[in-house]
DNA sequence: CATATTATTTATCATATGATCAACAGCGGC
DNA sequence: GCCGCTGTTGATCATATGATAAATAATATG
């Protein structure tokens, strides 16, 4: 009646992470001792995994439960599960942004379709992820400011970028006489919205997503730089891209 | 030391929630009577703005006490926590879809973009909504099957007949000769992950966005139309839209 | 092989949380 | 104005959870 439910589990489990990568143990019940540095990475990758799946109100039980090892271990190596948390933010967000990108969309020796698709390609190999995709919603959703110091980072190397080089694909005037409006830079984030929604949809609502990534964002870019001319065109002239009535009609 | 923190809380919560709408009571200190219907409308309608901020794993401690009631009070009106969040994902899911709607994107009497504006205008009033949006997103992430069954509808009542629309506006073949691929409908997702990725921006992010949803959704629409004609009918002449290495030069 | 070091575990604590029940008190009927 | 019904609360329980400390055992060193 007042069974845990984890007293016996901990043989299972420790045989159960045995099948994914670590030496095997030639005994269920014989202690495994690690060096710190290994222990620390094994927590805190298993930290990684764990929270994503499970989000950040988990326990710390739990995740020492699927670890292999008893809770206590944890606070060996980190003070408090808050802490633990913090370290699992800077793994999964730090460093996420390589510089290189920047360049694929900027190189105006290829065309701007070539480049875009290029671009989010790269992007994807490292945010089709579940475990980014899935950090970021639940950091999001908790109102944790990483998200806003990336999505700041995002607007400056993607969506300005990505503005400025569809204005110089179709020979409208450069930043320094026009500057963008937030207007503007919406149009990037149509493009933007729906590449991460791919993503949110396979993480977020695990549905089945179509295969081939690099055929829908080639098709995402497409359609965003055939159909944004029109509508950049006229939101820089008119100030605004209200359609008028007749040109519903095309 | 081994305060909870809520003892004297009451009465300061209390002082609270008659500001927002409650009858004004005289005295801090008197107890609320309502009626079972009327309490019970208030917690239900308290727990789906509670739960969409807070997520479901927050206490129902918290709850009572943001509601002005105390913890045992909640479980006069429902026997668990779990049946209390099932009411609110069923009073937050069901009946959100209108079925007026669907004819709104199938009115051949005018254009296309006209009637897109005019449905995903008409969606967002229902969808561009913080408690929608959050508890999409944190039932999503916990696994919860509501989120399939919702998408499920979203595919058969928007997607698909956006994509049957964008046929019949470029004269291209009916379902009935061509089917719609899985490629084709990943293109309808374009447009909805456009449009619905402004809700995540603002809500689950918290980010500042554009004022205009009217606007914003006009340009999506726009973007969305001109853009997709050519890929469409590349991806049913060839079975793919693979754009040739001639074809990024435009 | 004996011993020291320390990674890991067992036992435990304080508080938090979902849930229950008897006591209290607002409100309608007489 | 008193009384009974019942909406509401205070007290409490069992378990869960973050965190701590002492006991145990794997490994290195001599």
């Amino acid at each position: 009646m007042t069974t845990t439910g984890f007293e016996g589990d901990q043989i299972r489990m420790a045989e159960q992470r045995n099948t994914s990568k670590r030496a095997p143990r030639k005994q269920g019940t014989t202690r495994r001792r690690l060096s710190p540095e290994d222990r620390e990475k094994e927590i805190v990758s298993g930290a990684i995994e764990f929270f994503a799946r499970h989000g950040f109100e988990a326990t710390t039980r739990h995740l020492a439960h699927e670890l292999g090892i008893t809770q206590p271990l944890l606070y060996r190596y980190f003070p408090s599960k808050e802490v633990l948390v913090e370290r699992v933010y800077d793994e999964v967000f730090m460093q996420r942004w390589r510089p290189e990108w920047e360049g694929l969309i900027l190189d105006r020796e290829r065309p701007l379709k070539e480049r875009l698709t290029t671009f989010y390609s790269a992007y994807a190999d490292a945010v089709y992820d579940f475990v980014w995709v899935r950090i970021f919603v639940f950091s999001g959703l908790k109102g944790i400011d990483i998200n806003g110091r990336y999505l700041a980072i995002i607007r400056e190397k993607v969506l300005e970028p990505v503005c400025r080089e569809l204005r110089h694909a179709q020979g409208l005037p450069d930043v320094d006489r026009i500057p963008l409006s937030e207007e503007e830079i919406e149009l990037a984030w149509n493009l933007h919205g729906a590449f991460f929604y791919r993503a949110i949809r396979r993480y977020v609502y695990t549905m089945p997503v179509i295969a081939s990534d690099e055929q829908a964002i080639a098709n995402d870019v497409s359609i965003f730089v055939e159909g944004a001319r029109k509508v950049q065109r006229q939101l820089i002239e008119n100030g605004t891209a209200t359609v008028s009535q007749r040109e519903w009609v095309q």
